[in-house]
DNA sequence: GATAGATGAGAATATTATTCTCTCTCTATC
DNA sequence: GATAGAGAGAGAATAATATTCTCATCTATC
């Protein structure tokens, strides 16, 4: 279960992981070691799954989100297996929901331009049988954020006093 | 401008942010200060944008994700500063893409359940003037990466030899 | 009110990042 | 072609940070 110390924790780690834990230590109202073993348990528990760096897209030359809507005939869990390790291997595919609705599956797909997209649609196509395909084009990313919300975490009654 | 090594670097960090530099420059081929000093450089040239913890939606109860597709009848500059800085203080947005086609906005927002995705549409068409949402659930995140392809970033000649 | 269990604190140690100094190699210029 | 200079690279030395260890304190429970 997390309190509200390891909710404070949370929300500065999902912001900047570079820093220490004696400085978040200070922010939160903790001395370096218990919030260093309220980290380690964080990680343990499979809360903080990694810390990764995150890119500037423009600056790799990732400036095009295109979300794909995909309808398909096969709903069988063999026909998404399959569909699922393909995609799994794609890195231009950086996110893949099942959803619900009209569409079956829902793609954010990064390329450099339309002509990319179009090879990487073409590709997609040939080695996956989809009944329809539809592609929307973003002009701009105005807001990303790897930080989810953390205000609806079911919290604890504070642990140690203080 | 980005080589094979600087690249190759951060498709690491892209991954694990936690590798020590020591080890990373092992894994391309370089001792610790170069490595040290290329990963300085990116961050410098704003390249890497940041490092952060990615923690487990199921986790902190951000189990739903929503896809909002808007659409306004106001196409003005100001309508679009305003509404990006009402969405850039609600955590719940956690995408926000300015698009092409039919919808003229895309937001990813994450909620733990069906009930608060209600709650915070509310709350949205209360603050701002839209003439049409349409919402879309997903049912399962199958895939989701931080990472973005590399293998579109326009290359260096190598520097220094080895 | 004694005691186990959980949490916190500070000092000691280990690991990792950062700096410093030096060397090598490629390039451009004469 | 010889040669100065910039741009990397390497390894040792230092500084910052993470991790471990030991002990103190609080709370809930009997």
């Amino acid at each position: 279960m997390i309190d509200r110390l390891d909710r404070k924790i949370l929300q500065i780690l999902q912001e900047d992981a570079t820093i220490p834990v004696a400085e978040i230590g200070r922010r939160v109202g903790l001395s370096t070691t218990p919030c260093w073993r309220r980290i380690q348990k964080l990680e343990e528990d499979g809360v903080i799954l990694r810390r990764v760096a995150v890119l500037d897209p423009r600056k790799v030359n990732a400036k095009v989100t295109v979300f794909v809507s995909i309808t398909t005939s096969q709903h069988n869990e063999e026909w998404l297996k399959r569909f699922a390790e393909v995609i799994r291997d794609v890195p231009e595919v950086v996110e893949f929901y099942r959803m619900s609705g009209q569409v079956d599956y829902l793609l954010r797909v990064v390329v450099p331009d339309i002509e990319a997209y179009d090879a990487f649609y073409k590709r997609l196509i040939s080695r996956i049988d989809i009944a329809d395909v539809s592609s929307a084009f973003a002009m701009e990313q105005i807001k990303y954020a790897t930080a989810l919300p953390l205000n609806y975490v079911p919290l604890e009654k504070d642990k140690g006093v203080a």
